[in-house]
DNA sequence: GCTTAATCGAGACGGTACGTCTAGTCTTCGC
DNA sequence: GCGAAGACTAGACGTACCGTCTCGATTAAGC
């Protein structure tokens, strides 16, 4: 996650990278968004808190969101589950509730609003931002649609494109806009929206049918 | 939608704001986002290009933020149509083309995003934002979902609100993440899978209706 | 004292200059300097603590100092006394001990020290300060001077012009450099220095000698 | 002369103070002075001129009047001699013609008026003004003084703190009060004065000399 | 009594400088 | 050569007053 420095031979003269400076500045990003939030961070207070000069931090991330999306990525067990449940329903179902409970978490919430924010304002953070942190979990999805693609299993009429715009967008509105908590009766009315005909009672396997 | 003084018995002693003011410091906000994007706008550079004092920006309006959605609020014509199509379909599919093509504008975009942004990183905008612009947003649609409701044909099982969440999410979602541009098929899909062909068994055209 | 409008003939129409609003103004210009320093002294102060309006304020005095300056002429009975005691020894001592006494008030050597420093620093009421008030007190003591030399008791040696400056000056350096206060010892040497025992013969106090 | 750092150790880490900073600025504020004047000078305008930031101009002086203080003592050769003339009528003639001298010098007696001003407004400064400069001033009449008084010709009857009043208090006052040229005649009026009687009638032309 | 003119208070206006804050760079040291 | 400490230039921040202006309400004098 590191931007720079990620070549495979360090085999370079001098001072080595120190281990302890990069850990206690991500400590300290994640501390102070916890305490004076997004806003409230700078570099100068990460350099402060963390013991590092501000040169290190300059030197090896290029802005604040970055320390912090470096930080996110280390700490966080960030990555939901895509192991196979047997069908798409349940598939999507398990991603959705695993989605949905990390997001339930404030400081997770806190920060990923905050970098989706900094995504809007610094272009250049923007495309590390998509390329890394948002296609990741498109792609977390899109093994489940390949999946069930595979599997046949995935309803007809809607790209495998669209379904990931609905489910990340759905989840991202309810952070970024209405603030409501990501609960578990959205994720199942998503799932149902998406798997088909929420079918009255019965016969939810022969649902997805445009036409029967 | 300026945010101060708008009691109905505006009888003050002194003089009365300036109306050439309001609109010089507006446009010059407007200007200044498409010329240098929202992270180059300042109030300074929006006074000095107005011709207008810092203080009489700072007097009227809390942020840059809030100057950006005042501009955005009296220019734009901003406000999709609600009309009443016949039928929810029809309202929906109208509603989401409208907006869709309300966001396809990149000035709009642009500050849009920039809002939401904004919302993120300075708490008190974003009560303001999500109290006047999110929630007018989610009152029109709602005025098509009560239409439905009352009319019958909208689809049992998803609550307007999830309804709501879906569609704006994913407006949104393109608009904030994947800077995809916002296609009239993705609206068509939207509209299909929110209106839904769960629809029991026959009758393609009758199928809104909740009971044959 | 007033800086406009001491023509003669004041008969014009319309609503005449009003007396309340001159002393509330004099009154919280003084009090203000005392509560809050000359540096702390505003026209938006003096005027939201007298009731008038910033206009009238502007109307009339052209600076704070100004304002002050009229203040002080207002209420202090500023003009010591140059009545003839006899002798220029004994006019002279009446002037300085009364000039002292009124230096030695905490709140009129404030107003008088500010006053001269913005004369330094305002050469247009430096000018005004220099004619009107600095003027007045020199023409005081050129009264006893011109008295003396009438009465022929004015030592040789020393033009008026000079004697002037050492009185003041010895005056205003106690108030502005050091701060000491001005005791009536130093009045009485001032005395003995400038109507000198360099009296020749007679010389009631030997002291000064050199050599006897 | 600067308020910030003496002490002896310096051995502190990081970079270390930039003397082309220090005289850039105390150039630009010696300048600014002669062109615009004390009430036109500016932080901002130092730090303009002397392609300075505002920040080291903040972190190394209080105040404008401090930078120019600063200037003042670095720049000028304002120490008059004390050097021995062998009587204390030569000693306080070569003091004050020296004095007076340098009073002339209109740059220089800007930025004293300039200076006595702020004292005046700003009490912090004042005490600065008064414990490095005046009292600087102060010490070197006293040298004079102390010498006379060793010597025995130091005419008895004024304190020498009197005689240090009266001669800086007349130089002051006609630097501040009368703006009169700083005149020989003056300094040989004040000389006989503080010497003792200027000898009557007879031989005044002899009575400066040491000793014939 | 009506008009006219100057006053008054209030307060918005375009400005300027303030002193603070943070950014991002540069320099100097010790390890 | 890395890393801390910290000084550097640069520039926006939000505030405080400046001095000017518009506003509606008063207050007289002259017609």
């Amino acid at each position: 996650m590191t931007p720079v420095n990620d070549q495979p031979a360090p085999e370079r003269p001098g001072r080595k990278r120190s281990e302890d400076s990069r850990m206690a500045i991500l400590a300290a990003a994640s501390e102070l968004t916890a305490e004076v939030g997004y806003a409230g961070l700078t570099i100068e207070g990460i350099a402060a808190r963390s013991g590092a000069g501000k040169t290190t931090i300059y030197r090896w991330w290029p802005s604040k969101a970055d320390v912090l999306l470096d930080a996110l990525a280390t700490k966080a067990d960030l990555y939901v589950p895509v192991s196979d449940e047997g069908s798409y329903t349940a598939d999507l179902s398990a991603f959705l509730t695993a989605s949905f409970a990390l997001g339930r978490n404030p400081q997770v919430a806190e920060v990923l609003c905050a970098l989706m924010a900094e995504a809007q304002i610094n272009p250049e953070f923007g495309k590390r931002f998509r390329a890394s942190f948002l296609q990741n979990r498109r792609d977390a999805l899109g093994v489940i649609l390949d999946r069930a693609q595979a599997r046949g299993d995935l309803p007809p009429g809607l790209p495998p494109a669209t379904i990931t715009d609905i489910v990340f967008g759905t989840l991202w509105y309810r952070l970024l806009a209405t603030r409501q908590p990501l609960d578990q009766q959205l994720a199942n009315e998503l799932v149902s929206t998406l798997t088909g005909p929420r079918s009255d009672s019965a016969a939810p396997a022969s649902r997805r049918r445009k036409q029967p």
